[in-house]
DNA sequence: AAACAACAGTAACAAAGGGCACAAACCTAA
DNA sequence: TTAGGTTTGTGCCCTTTGTTACTGTTGTTT
């Protein structure tokens, strides 16, 4: 029997949801994609006709005002799929989020119809989609936690954190502006938390990237 | 042929997205509740073992954090659903939020069993469940934008206009320090924000209340 | 009427965070 | 190596929001 790679990358990140005869069919109608850290693979305004599982890598899921200021809302990891985008699929209205790849990352597109179609058919996607729409509301519930109650040395803290872990690597590539922009904050504010953090010990500073010890 | 109350205010609150046979089954399996106003109908750290359809009235649906600190979230209104309370239910997992009426209020409680049951059974479910999902997905979000990117002068102001909107009553019977809850901040500040938007003529201030003119 | 509690107004001060300016360090390309 | 751009560090000051404390007003209870 002949497995494709991306045969083989569904059942190892789906198979304890999915059905073989709904793996199949997102064989079949499904489309992979590898894109690179970086991207912005879906855009605020955007109407949206697929939704995206991912595979392996990490996506970031940005909030943006009028004034085109930033907040990240939450990362996407393996196995996990954006309700957001679901939704806005659902309604058939635009995208209300901004996404970018945050490593290099491998996705499966589904087409929304094929979604409507098997949440009548499949118990093992309703299952997925239902667990998704929790995971999601528990994520903006933490997102709304923290904006609300936390002060921006908790926040940054957790940010960093947070991106050791989606990244895999203790030593984040990111400049103090970039950090000031998915915390919606100003660079001056970010780099005065920094060398605080550092001054604990808790990192080392350099250009371009920051030595994460023990947060 | 006899139509119960009940029935009557199903039929005409969710006629368009149920089919008929779901309206007989809900009017089976369901338990009509009349809820006056200022009563805490679901707390964090419960666990739920049914979920509410909303007949009439309204339910502010809140947030708190480990000190205590509360943080009004959204209002449910006729029609709607709690999905994070539903998000819980189908997760088997402790409520998130606690939810208080604003106004006298007239619920169905279903039981998770038969909810999961009729998702695969009934297509009007299905959607009225993805609506839902939708419609607190998009409130959250908005949520986040408001305490991320506004300052608490609008916020007050976005938060009168609401309560006007759900009460439907431009007197607000609230003290300015059950404002200060529901906003996360503290009396004096909501006293001095109050005072300003009275300066400007959009609402004069008495004791115990609030007559809002113009917002 | 006296006593008390709840509510609201306000001044004075504190803390968190944001904005501006400028200097220093570093990196790259000509 | 020089010029120019990017990144970071830091001092100073401002705005927004939070805190404390005290006052007066109103309504309720005895």
């Amino acid at each position: 029997m002949y497995f494709s790679n991306m045969e083989e990358e569904l059942l190892g990140t789906f198979s304890n949801y999915f059905e073989q005869p709904l793996i199949d069919e997102i064989l079949e109608e499904g489309k992979l994609m590898e894109v690179p850290a970086g991207e912005t693979i879906m855009d605020i305004g955007q109407y949206i006709r697929s939704i995206p599982l991912m595979l392996s890598g990490a996506i970031k899921v940005l909030r943006e005002d009028d004034e085109g200021d930033e907040l990240l809302l939450y990362y996407l990891e393996q196995g996990e799929t954006c309700s957001v985008t679901m939704a806005c699929c659902m309604g058939h209205t635009k995208s209300e989020i901004r996404a970018i790849t945050e490593t290099d990352t491998k996705i499966v597109m589904v087409p929304v119809q094929k979604m409507e179609e098997w949440m009548a058919k499949y118990k093992g996607w309703r299952n997925y989609v239902f667990d998704s729409y929790q995971n999601r509301l528990n994520e903006l519930l933490q997102t709304v936690d923290s904006i609300a109650f936390k002060n921006l040395d908790q926040r940054l803290m957790d940010y960093l954190k947070k991106k050791v872990e989606v990244t895999k690597d203790n030593r984040i590539k990111s400049t103090h502006q970039e950090i000031a922009y998915d915390l919606h904050t100003s660079r001056v504010v970010i780099s005065r938390l920094l060398k605080k953090l550092e001054k604990m010990k808790k990192l080392v500073l350099h250009r371009n990237y920051i030595h994460v010890i023990d947060l």
